[in-house]
RNA sequence: GGGCGCAUAGCUCAGUUGGUUAGAGCACCUCCCUUACAAGGAGGGGGCCGGGGGUUCGAGUCCCUCUGCGCCCACCA
């Protein structure tokens, strides 16, 4: 467009940010500006596997902070040429979601109970919660989480994230409970799944088995029960030392380190457990520690995973005292033979881990067991990541897949994997490796839950009723989704649905991130949409969080190395944390939480967004209000510098750019250019802002400053017009440069004088700047040298910037006094000097000697 | 206990392969109502680059060590 009336006319008389979020953000919509263009071939795809946010939790500045990082990277390639494959995806899949919806409607999933296809929920909740099927209860959370997904796509688009919003999933809906089906057959099919009935860590309050990626360790206050167990040779008793004394019914052995001498004359031979009366034997295995409690422990199963570990290697019976709900077993165990055994046990029947241990200390003590005090100590416990009590051991049948956890050989293959991403920054892929390296099992993925995916299998039953495990009844992959517990397998009619002889569905679910892991598989349509998924995979760019490397990124390259041979994504960048202004980390109890919401209106969506680029990958950022006023001030000024500009004529013509200045202008441009794409190609849009932002400043106060006398005609037409084709073309490659950013504000700008969409624009090249000529940058920083010394001749003299200047003499090196007078004309325009001077001397610095 | 990262101006942070005088923004001080911008502009003060040792002609940068902070991981006796 090279109609000036045109561009002027678009150009408002007073630029204001007021109202740009929803005025572009319906236009980029409407234009369908972010659409996927599925005509393009993988070479030309940018894909981005997008972090789905859990949509039962609240906004958080941190979601506003990490997605601006993934939306730079997204616009940049955009501009690049690649065609930009954004998905949106919402985790609604698991239990946050789960409780959220018994709350709301008063309800609970009964994976027993039918389908009802004309079910409504009540209309207000009740007290006692409305048991309904499986298949309602996720219908329910379907119905909800689309709510909250509402939200989230709204603040989405005010914040200008380019995603593709005819792309979005769910984790809950169908294609992903498909997809996450299809992916645990095939998993089954090649030997990667597997069930076992083991000793697994167990959640007393949500019942279920929990897997090793969701433990966390806390510290827990404890005690040392020095405890006598009798021997059988009559010898003085063997002192252990236990923090779990309520475990002693369910005690298979004593065990010792094989070096240590005091113990070694009682291995091979037994001892008795106190009070319960069984006959125990002293073993060696050299996980015992010497050092620790009396350099003897006690081997119950379970207590904890070295217990496992002891069970399994010395092939000890079990002998579990523990339930699934926390509490010791009811019905006494037959390995107490004795009679003030089994009247002990029946004391502790029924009670809670904490009771049991109570009545435990008191049996010993009144048995006299129990020596001196118990030592308090401070300890690591086991702790589901969302759960409140520690974990205890229990057996149960499982579900596994294969990780590295037991096989050296897949073990070597993911960390070549990980290797063989592009970690950003570098160092967290020393996550990766500690924890692959550190891995003990196979990934548990089966789950005692409700709302998530189902395990799609079925069991036959034997005449007795009971269920063959070895053999189970899969689906026909056309057939997914299964629901096993409302629906029966081909050939079973439901009617001998658990009856002797018929069939039973698997009653659980899988782990959230067993469909998480899936997130490439979702969003790019693998085996829904081979056309789609053939353009978008392996995909470029799996954005997120340090915390979940374990998890989610380390879940997505087992289940592509298992299904695809081959990586997820060639590159991860990992976001950090927002902390509080203090430097801990962001917290709701601190009061004063802001919500995205209101930041994004106080300050504007370019500004807050300027704030969260300040961010590199991988650094905690702190939430810092005074960046986001200074993103707004850099918007402001982007609107009123380009507005002076296109005053001044800048126009996209083909005049001539003759003056030095300008040429240096372009120069350092071309400079900045180079610069910021390579940091973009680094995953670096901090440095890349930084530098397009500083140059602007420049740009602002000293080049516009030392050409507007020029542009307004003051030394003649061609001076004029190669200075107005400087800001022409400058402001151009500005505003693109700041587009991946500033998404709105440069939109606006650009829609003042130039055709199409500033984000539909090419990314600049040196290409366009070098057309303009060969010129140096020095020219232009050497004249803001002389420039800035007349100014602080002025600010000194405390007068105004207009004051005239009477003379300025400039000195110093040939090489700058050179450059500073080729820009002369306008340096005397610029500071109103009436005679400007040029002398080479010997001196090491330009200086201007200024005299009013 | 193992690993990773961080430590530079009052605050938030840049400082490329070691190289003239360590930078920016905010805050602070002074000045300027200048027809793009007062939610602005110009100028200024302010640093033992966490401590100690070493390599080097030369160290914020490389090596060792110590201290403090953060995070990840670890078999709960």
């Amino acid at each position: 467009m090279t109609d000036d009336a045109t561009a002027r006319s678009a150009m408002p008389e007073k630029p204001s940010l007021d109202g740009i979020e929803s005025k572009w953000a319906t236009v980029w919509r409407e234009n369908g500006t972010y659409t996927f263009d599925r005509s393009k071939t993988r070479d030309e795809v940018y894909s981005i596997d997008t972090p789905p946010p859990t949509v039962s939790g609240s906004l958080h500045v941190g979601h506003v902070f990490s997605y601006t990082h993934t939306d730079t990277i997204a616009r940049y390639q955009r501009m690049r040429g690649r065609e930009v494959f954004y998905p949106m995806g919402w985790d609604d899949n698991g239990l946050p979601t789960e409780r959220r919806v018994q709350n709301y409607f008063g309800v609970r999933c009964e994976p027993t109970l039918p389908y009802d296809p004309d079910f409504a929920p009540p209309e207000k909740p009740e007290k006692n919660q409305l048991p309904i099927s499986r298949r309602n209860f996720i219908e329910l959370c379907e119905q909800l989480t689309v709510e909250d997904e509402k939200v989230f796509e709204d603040l989405w688009r005010q914040l200008g994230l380019s995603v593709d919003w005819s792309h979005t999933y769910q984790t809950i809906d169908e294609g992903a409970r498909a997809t996450s089906q299809r992916a645990f057959l095939r998993n089954l099919a090649r030997g990667e799944a597997y069930q076992a009935e083991a000793p697994t860590l167990w959640d007393v309050t949500f019942r279920t088995a929990v897997a090793q990626a969701e433990l966390e360790d806390r510290d827990r206050p404890g005690a040392y029960h020095r405890i006598g167990f009798p021997r059988g040779d009559g010898g003085d008793p063997v002192f252990i030392e236990t923090t779990r004394p309520e475990l002693l019914a369910a005690c298979v052995a004593l065990v010792a380190h094989p070096d240590d001498e005091r113990y070694q004359p009682l291995f091979g031979s037994t001892v008795t457990s106190p009070v319960f009366g069984v006959e125990v034997p002293v073993v060696a295995h050299h996980l015992a520690d010497p050092e620790k409690g009396s350099g003897i422990a006690m081997i119950c199963t379970f207590g904890d995973t070295t217990d496992v570990i002891w069970w399994r290697a010395l092939d000890l019976p079990t002998r579990p005292i523990l339930g699934r709900d926390g509490r010791i077993i009811r019905e006494t165990p037959d390995w107490i033979t004795t009679t003030t055994g089994r009247e002990a046990y029946e004391q502790l029947a029924g009670a809670t881990v904490f009771t049991a241990k109570e009545r435990t200390v008191g049996l010993l003590t009144a048995s006299g067991d129990l020596v001196g005090e118990p030592k308090t100590i401070s300890h690591p416990v086991k702790f589901f990541e969302k759960g409140e009590k520690p974990l205890e051991i229990v057996t149960s049948r499982q579900w596994y897949i294969r990780n590295g956890g037991r096989d050296e050989r897949l073990r070597e293959e993911l960390l070549a994997r990980g290797a063989d991403i592009d970690w950003h920054p570098p160092h967290m892929q020393v996550r990766y490796r500690n924890w692959v390296e550190g891995l003990n099992s196979d990934w548990l993925i089966s789950r005692q839950r409700f709302f998530g995916v189902p395990i799609p299998l079925w069991y036959r039953l034997d005449t007795a009723g009971d269920p063959i495990y070895d053999s189970p009844i899969v689906p026909d992959e056309a057939l997914l989704p299964v629901d096993p517990s409302a629906e029966a397998p081909a050939g079973f009619d439901e009617s001998t649905r658990g009856e002797p002889g018929g069939f039973m569905g698997d009653p659980d679910i899988m782990d959230t991130w067993a469909t998480s892991s899936l997130t490439p598989q979702i969003a790019g349509g693998w085996e829904r949409d081979p056309d789609l998924w053939s353009r978008v995979f392996p995909m470029d760019l799996r954005p997120q969080a340090h915390e979940i490397i374990r998890t989610w990124l380390f879940s997505t390259v087992v289940r592509a190395d298992l299904e695809d041979n081959s990586l997820p994504w060639k590159h991860a960048a990992i976001s950090g944390w927002i902390l509080d202004p203090d430097r801990k980390k962001m917290s709701k109890s601190k009061g004063n939480v802001v919500t995205p919401a209101d930041l994004l209106s106080e300050y504007g969506s370019d500004a807050v967004r300027y704030w969260a680029a300040s961010g590199r990958p991988g650094t905690d950022t702190a939430y810092d209000v005074g960046q986001m006023k200074i993103g707004r001030r850099l918007s402001i000024k982007i609107l009123n510098a380009s507005k002076f500009a296109l005053m001044l004529g800048a126009q996209r013509d083909d005049a001539a750019i003759t003056e030095p200045i300008d040429q240096a202008l372009l120069a350092g441009l071309r400079q900045v250019v180079e610069n910021a794409t390579a940091a973009f190609d680094d995953y670096n849009y901090t440095k890349a802002l930084e530098l397009t932002e500083t140059f602007f400043w420049s740009f602002c106060d000293d080049y516009i400053e030392l050409v507007k006398e020029r542009a307004h005609g003051a030394r003649g037409e061609a001076a004029a017009d190669s200075a107005k084709a400087t800001l022409a073309l400058a402001l151009s490659v500005q505003l693109r440069l700041f587009a991946p950013f500033l998404p709105f504000v440069t939109e606006e700008v650009w829609s003042w004088w130039q055709e199409g969409l500033v984000h539909q624009a090419q990314w600049p090249s040196t290409a366009e700047l070098t057309a303009a000529g060969s010129g140096e940058y020095a020219v232009l920083t050497d004249a803001a040298i002389v420039l800035t010394a007349i100014r602080k001749a002025k600010s000194e003299a405390k007068v105004s910037m207009r004051t005239p200047v009477s003379s300025t003499q400039v000195t110093g090196p040939a090489t700058a006094v050179a450059n500073a007078e080729r820009a002369a004309a306008d340096l005397a325009a610029a500071g109103s000097v009436a005679e400007l001077s040029f002398a080479a001397d010997s001196g090491e610095y330009l200086i201007a000697a200024v005299r009013l």
